[in-house]
Order: C-alpha cells, then structure tokens, then sequence
DNA sequence: CTAATTATAGACTTACAATATCTATAATAT
DNA sequence: ATATTATAGATATTGTAAGTCTATAATTAG
C-alpha cells in the first residue's frame, strides 16, 4: 500500500516552505522544478494546503506561496489527510445482514492498526523534519526575489 | 488510504476457513455467495493464498479449499501482504541528487509509521478473530457434503 | 470408464481514480 | 498597461484494480 505522489508533493512543498526565511515566498515553478512535476499539477496539490489553512498564496510579480501556521503545528498526519482524505482503511462493504456487526473483529484489529501508524505520524511535525533537512537540499529551492 | 477489496475478500476468506471443523473444505461458490463476490474473481484472490501457503485447493467433487496453517499462525500482516505485496508507504521518487538522499528525514517517519502499523497486524491472527467471531456468521457458510 | 464437479490459468474487458495538460480568468506588482 | 503569478474548470492520459470469459486439468461419484 502506498501513498499518492500527490502527498509525496505536498510533504516535500512543505518541508521547502518551512526551511525558507519566514515571510518569504516561493512560486510554484520553482517548486516544481526541484520536484520534477509540471507546475499546474503542483498547483493543485498546494492548493488542497491553501484550503487546510497551512499555506496562503500571492497572486501577481513575486507571488507564490507561504507559511501561515507554525511549521512546529502541522504533523505529517494533518499533510496527508488534506491531500488523500480521511478514508480508513478498511470498511465492512456488506449490506446484507450476514451477521450481527457490531464489534466486528476484523474492522477493530484494521482500525486499531490505522490509529498505530496516526499516532507515530502526529508526533512528527514538519518542523522536526525542516530542522535536520540536509543544508544542500535548501540550495535548490529559490525564494522570490523580492 | 484504503487496502484493496481483494484484500477485504482474502481476510473474510480466511476467517471463514478457519471457523469450519479443521479438515473440511470450502468450496469457492459458498464464499463467493456469501461476500457477494464473483466466484472466478475470488479464486484469483484465493489462489495467492495457496502461494502463499495457507490453505490447500482440492479439485473435483466435493472439492474447495482448506486451511493448511495453524490459523494462530497466520497474522492479519501474512495475509495483508499475500495479497498487496510489499511495497511500501513512500519511496523516494528523484533520481536526481538534489541532495544527500542518506537518512532522508520524511522517508524515516513514513517508514516508522508503516512498521507501527506492521507491529499491530502482526499480534493479530486470524485464529483471534475467527474464535470471537458472531455464531451467526458462520450458519451462512457451507462446507462441502462429504 | 464416463460424467459431473471443482480449481487454475491466461486473455481479455471494464471501471475508476491518479496523474497530468490546456486554457481562460482573476489578482497583484512594477 | 504589462508582465507575472495563482485558480479553476474542462479535458486527456495512464495505470491499476476489479471483474469476465473460456479452455484445461484434476478429482470423485456412479
Ligand atoms: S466480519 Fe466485519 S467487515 Fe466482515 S461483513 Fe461482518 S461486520 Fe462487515
Ligand atoms: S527528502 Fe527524502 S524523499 Fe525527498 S528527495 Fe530527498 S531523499 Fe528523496
């Protein structure tokens, strides 16, 4: 199981807005670029983190994108839902009345495993990632000029 | 994120052989009736469990499927993976050295994640699951006459 | 031995969501 | 006024999951 390029795009945009001067900006094109993805698709994605409240876009000549919230606030949990949802990962698809499904065992032992792997994704937090990212990976990112 | 109906299809399966008295057999018909699945779709899931070395496949008369593992040795992981394979959470998708890809910091959190998630599949079986299992699922299966 | 029953395998189709592109529009700075 | 930037909607492409169809092989009952 894996999870969409999409998300892998949103983590990586964030971890780049949260390693740049604070107030500063970064187009799409240039986050584009360093991910190798064509600049509308990515603009979709950053802007499902416009709508979670994490990032805010400026239209117009050294425009772009910024953090809003603290980076020490977004978990990697709260990334992920705003690109994928919040399906889970296992839902009894029977309609008929095959049994009594209350406490279905199967569902218990599949959600219980789904909040494991939460847990450990809201302990981590973009900053504690942005904080240890290697120097030169910070050297590929270009702020607007501004 | 959602693991796919074939897997669903496969841990009901199994849940279902492990019910019946040992040694009986069930055929694909029964279990496909019961999850309202095509029965040719679900012997394509349930031969990757013969793969896998869960259960056994009998042809002719009176033939179906059986359990060839101790159910207490089969986790909720084993058959998950039979299944969806091993691929895992996230990879890193760029070949070009923006960076020291060493100790990549979001790839670590994913994968710490995913083993969280692993742990908790793994103190599962399916032996749990089907002794706690509603009496009255198990009336809605058939094992073959003989 | 024959016929019915059952699983297997391969080729094929269908359905659907992820990924991506294109274009028109709106907002902003210079 | 113009260049620059994001947004949104329509559309196209791709890829994988899901499902079907058919021929074949194995087994058992009679
Ligand atoms: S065992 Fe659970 S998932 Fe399966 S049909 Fe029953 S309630 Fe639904
Ligand atoms: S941050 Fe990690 S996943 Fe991203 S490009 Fe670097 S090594 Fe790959």
């Amino acid at each position: 199981m894996k999870f969409s390029k999409a998300t892998n795009y949103a983590l990586h945009s964030m971890v780049f807005l949260a390693v740049i001067p604070s107030g500063k900006t970064i187009g799409v094109k240039s986050l584009a670029d360093v991910q190798k993805v064509s600049p509308t698709y990515l603009s979709k994605v950053l802007t499902n983190l416009v709508k979670a409240g994490f990032v805010e876009s400026v239209t117009g000549v050294n425009g772009g994108y910024k953090l809003i919230k603290d980076p020490k606030e977004i978990t990697f949990l709260d990334v992920i839902q705003a690109i994928e949802g919040k399906a889970s990962f296992f839902q009894c698809g029977l309609e008929n009345n095959i049994h009594d499904r209350r406490n279905c065992m199967i569902e218990n032992v599949m959600n219980e495993a789904e909040q494991k792997m939460e847990e450990h994704l809201t302990l981590n937090t973009i900053a504690g990632v942005a904080e240890k990212v290697n120097a030169d990976m910070i050297t590929h990112i270009h702020t607007a000029a501004n």
